[in-house]
DNA sequence: CTGAAAGCGCTTACAG
DNA sequence: CTGAAAGCGCTTACAG
């Protein structure tokens, strides 16, 4: 007992506690800071000996440049801040994911700032950024509309699946419309009775989605059509299915996600509704779960490592004061993979 | 074409991009920067019409107090930093965000830093950190071994599942060991034959859930029983539940966490394997892809948010050098939530 | 090749 | 109640 309720208090030894600074480091090196601030950024010109016998000591001791520091004198930070509605959507995390492995290649540490959905929170923490003086800010979906007012410097910023009301920011993200297209043309193929399900909370992509539908839809005035707006109330989708199967007919479900689609599939499976005979199902996303579902998933399969690329590199671009040829507004192609539930 | 081919140059428009700084806003309301610094923090004394003078100067001109220099004068950034190997793995993801409200709620910014399972770059976060100046750290299982020589300095840290060499560190995690003699006494009692499933990569929780294993199946001196140890291989994977199927005996899985789990159901579809008839499975985390999965999966959940509120308050006590009272290694409980695979 | 000095934007004793 | 001044840890013209 004595050993396990151990009282823990933080040890204050500020002789301990006390960072190396590069005063310290030009005193044991009996050269000025200037020095030490020129070999440590390799600028300027020294001796040999002198980087030698500074870099020897900074190993020495572990010494380690205080970055807060030196992004208040040069004014950058040499971090970009990533913006993202809720890190625990697999989409949203495998594209953060993607863009932290580039930005981390191209010199740059990621600060990633969850909102989880929270308007407020989106506001707070992009002054929090700007006042940590991030280079750059990645801001992922969220809300329809995007306060600019909320930065008031002019940061570089992408955004990716979100609509910039800024002149100066950039877009990036799926091609959504043909994403949606692909599903729709290929369901209309097998089904006379086709219904695209959404999220309640409307987001850009959604919207995008829904008009690559409506659109394709048009062009097949025989088939049946209807939006099935998810809440996450389980009975009413149960109620929709049930429904549905009761007509006896093959009926098709465009998903807004895979992850709806998976809720979907298991409300089929639990109300004895055949897939792929009688109820036909494309997910969106080529999430991890549309390989762990039964049957797999036939889904529009997003490339978020070519979206986090591009907005690293734009990003990037927009950061060093490179200009950026081309369009604006970048759309990345997505992909129709067919699998078990068509 | 011309006007989607724009030409983007980022704008270098010194005079606006000029952010605001306490001396302006002392110019405009005709204080002292200390006066107005005072106000800003409520601290010290001033007299309430300076006060509103000063404030509503602020409000008029959208100034926001830079946090860098703040934290390089008071050696304070009330910011955390979190680590984490794998932002796209459910329990991390969702352990982050919870630990991130409640850190918000308490004042703090959080930084997360995603390692992707890099020892590198965990050591280089580790130093960006540091360097940035973060009041403390959360840092959430990846190796085995944790370098505590990659933190110079004595920054308050909590280990999530992962065990702290350092003396200085908290520990927080769910009770795998208890989870794994849960679900193992609860196969046992269905099954003579029993599995677990691990991942190739040993970390802590995996091995602590394979003691509770191990400790109870030696109970019961009739079980047989096996260790899959999973690298990813689905064929490796495929051969051994064939076998197992061919036995004609029910028999019972472990899978150490709900991924996997799901991962084994699906090949137990294609092999025309019945769950739960012929095997029983139980997974681990009660990740959302437990609830999707059909049959549903018997699991054990892990209580993310009580992990994350008490790694974060634990976390606050070390940075405000609150005593900290108890033990030195927090064990979360688990539960066995009984679903269709079992 | 190197150093002294100014300054990034803040806060905080100190003095009044 | 308020201001002048020092200083956090760096970098960078400037001068030599």
């Amino acid at each position: 007992m004595s050993k396990r309720l151990l009282k823990i208090t933080w040890k204050v030894d500020d002789k301990l506690n006390h960072k190396l600074s590069i005063k310290k480091i030009a005193q044991l090196t009996g050269v000025s800071t200037a020095t030490v601030s020129r070999v440590i950024n390799d600028n300027g010109r020294f001796s040999e000996e002198t980087r030698k016998r500074v870099q020897s000591a900074i190993e020495k001791y572990g010494y380690e440049p205080n970055r807060v520091a030196k992004s208040l004198r040069v004014n950058k930070s040499n971090t970009v801040g990533i913006i993202v509605p809720d890190i625990t959507n697999s989409f949203f995390s495998s594209t953060v994911q993607q863009i932290e492995v580039y930005l981390f290649d191209h010199g740059y540490s990621t600060i990633i700032c969850n909102t989880a959905h929270n308007q407020e929170k989106e506001s707070k923490y992009l002054k929090v950024l700007e006042s940590e003086m991030v280079d750059g800010i990645i801001i992922i979906s969220g809300a329809l509309d995007f306060k600019s007012t909320d930065l008031h410097s002019k940061l570089p910023l992408i955004c990716i699946d979100r609509n910039p009301k800024d002149d100066n920011a950039l877009f990036v993200g799926s091609d959504h419309y043909a994403g949606a297209v692909l599903a729709t043309e290929y369901l209309v193929k097998e089904v006379q009775d086709i219904t695209i399900v959404l999220p309640d909370r409307k987001s850009v992509s959604p919207l995008e989605r829904l008009r690559g539908f409506s659109d394709t839809v048009k062009k097949y005035p025989a088939i049946k059509t209807a939006i099935f707006l998810d809440d996450g109330n389980e009975e009413r989708l149960q109620r929709f299915l049930v429904q549905k199967k009761s007509t006896n007919n093959i009926f098709g479900i465009f998903a807004n996600s895979d992850n709806l689609a998976a809720k979907i599939l298991l409300q089929a499976h639990l109300l004895g509704i055949n897939v792929p005979k009688q109820m036909k199902l494309i997910g969106f996303d080529d999430a991890p779960i549309a390989q762990i579902c039964y049957p797999q998933l036939t889904t529009i399969r997003q490339n978020e490592k070519e979206i986090a690329e591009l907005a690293g590199e734009k990003l990037i671009k927009l950061i060093t004061r490179i200009p950026i040829q081309g369009k604006k507004s970048i759309r990345v192609p997505v992909k129709l993979i067919i699998r078990g539930t068509t």
